[in-house]
DNA sequence: AATAATTTTTATCATAGGCAAAATTGTTTC
DNA sequence: GAAACAATTTTGCCTATGATAAAAATTATT
């Protein structure tokens, strides 16, 4: 199991990859906000739990565990994303929202979500009760 | 600003308190699953930050502050465990799931599960409806 | 008073990140 | 193409949190 600092990097690796072909140590020291030793660090690592292949100094690629998982991982995110943004979270919070707490779902609750998600996106008259019931709530 | 692991501890010291009308360090530390060392650590930390008074072997008490923010934590708490278990969340993962994300959640997030919260409770057929999409799913 | 239970101290560990210096690679310039 | 310079990556050491383990201190009980 890759600890929640290790899902952070497999899945900004897995978008990298998926975005621009390829990762390196400064674009993840950019996103995540961490110095590049940080990234060295966390690569050395996640090589050592075969998610990546880790080449001193030339890069590294995703193993097929690797994307696997940054797929899971990725999916969960936009998942969450969505989430909070259906029930009126505010922009500028949903990203570090997303962030803390994506780690820290049983793929059960994650299944709920999916099911919840669904439920509002299959019928908009269900989102705009739901925002009824705020316009209720602020007074 | 109070760090998750000092959340927790604070959360638990006030629940204690309500239900039992104390709280000791080998309550704490059964509850949390930790040993007695870590508690004292954290009471020690706790004190600094002004949450509770303590004195050496002979226990502690929450301050004002911490009763007020122990009283938001566990109304968070609850809410989180409510809305896990609306959407249909097994049981069983519901504590750990709560436990986890609890400390992560930005106020303006809370706020929106709480008229989510309240959009199911206040109609029964929601709930009913949320479940038909659920079996739909499953398939 | 002796023993048991609880609490605290001290030392140590693991994770994750920061910073500075060294190593390597890449890019100019001649 | 080689030397000089720049950028990137890596290493090594330090910090902070939060936890454990074992031993010491205190309190409680018999």
């Amino acid at each position: 199991m890759p600890t929640p600092s290790m899902e952070d990097y497999i899945e900004i690796i897995y978008n990298l990859i998926e975005t621009k072909g390829y990762a390196r140590v400064s674009d993840i020291a950019e996103t995540l906000e961490v110095h590049p030793s940080s990234v060295t660090k966390m690569v050395q690592k996640l090589d050592k739990g075969e998610y990546l292949l880790y080449e001193k100094y030339r890069g590294f690629i995703l193993t097929e565990k690797g994307k696997k998982v940054g797929e899971k991982l990725v999916f969960r995110h936009e998942l969450l994303e969505d989430f909070l943004a259906i029930i009126g979270v505010d922009k500028e919070n949903i990203y570090n929202d997303v962030e803390g707490i994506e780690h820290h779902l049983s793929w059960n609750s994650i299944d709920r979500l999916v099911d919840l998600v669904k439920y509002f996106k299959e019928d908009e008259q269900r989102i705009e009760d739901l925002r009824k019931v705020q316009k209720e709530n602020e007074k």
